[in-house]
DNA sequence: GAGTGCGTATAAG
DNA sequence: CTTATACGCACTC
């Protein structure tokens, strides 16, 4: 069987929670919004006698490639590490999708649709978009309403704001570098 | 088959 | 600003 290594760390978000299988990170969730449904999500996902194996390290080193950075532009994280999230043909589908956005920019939830190809399914989008696992390296948070307001978000609309406004600043920092 | 959801559009209070 | 009605579709029960 497969196990799960997971580890903890400290984002400047908030702390998270890192799991990854022999595939890839397969789950990235911030805590600080409800800790006990992450914990719970994360034993319905996976299966409660799922081994597990705790390793901080690996999650801090997560958190490093993640946050802490001018590695920003434009997006080595998309390949950088695989990633392994668990979910519906559909969902996965739309996940991929995600991964094109680049850093510091946002799309609609429309956008997102009309990419795959099923303009009408918008909400159906918008459903997995918010069953996203990977927080962050599967970029939910850059995806935002039509009518310019911020959306949902699966850890609390704060954070989406901060990310958003955290990647827009790197971003003017590295065009003034030139 | 009924109920639900990180949307969108429009009408109305 | 907020609630209400409708559309549409993947998913869960």
């Amino acid at each position: 069987m497969d196990t799960i290594v997971y580890g903890f760390a400290d984002s400047p978000f908030g702390s998270i929670i890192v799991a990854r299988n022999h595939e890839g990170v397969c789950d990235l969730q911030f805590l600080g919004f409800d800790r006990h449904r992450v914990i719970h999500e994360l034993g319905t996902r996976w299966g409660i006698y799922t081994p597990t194996t705790q390793n901080d390290d690996m999650a801090q080193q997560v958190e490093r490639l993640l946050f802490e950075s001018a590695l920003s532009l434009p997006n080595p994280i998309s390949t950088a590490i695989p990633l392994c999230p668990k979910g519906t043909a559909f969902q996965l589908q739309v996940w991929g999708a995600l991964r094109d956005i680049p850093f510091g920019t946002t799309v609609t939830y429309q956008d997102i649709a009309d990419r795959l190809g099923r303009p009408k399914a918008v909400r159906s989008v918008a459903t997995a978009i918010g069953e996203n696992p990977i927080a962050v390296l599967i970029p939910c948070h850059r995806v935002i309403r039509k009518d310019g307001t911020l959306g949902g978000y699966h850890w609390g609309e704060n954070i989406k704001q901060q990310l958003l406004d955290w990647e827009k600043r790197e971003r003017e920092a590295l065009t003034e570098r030139k």
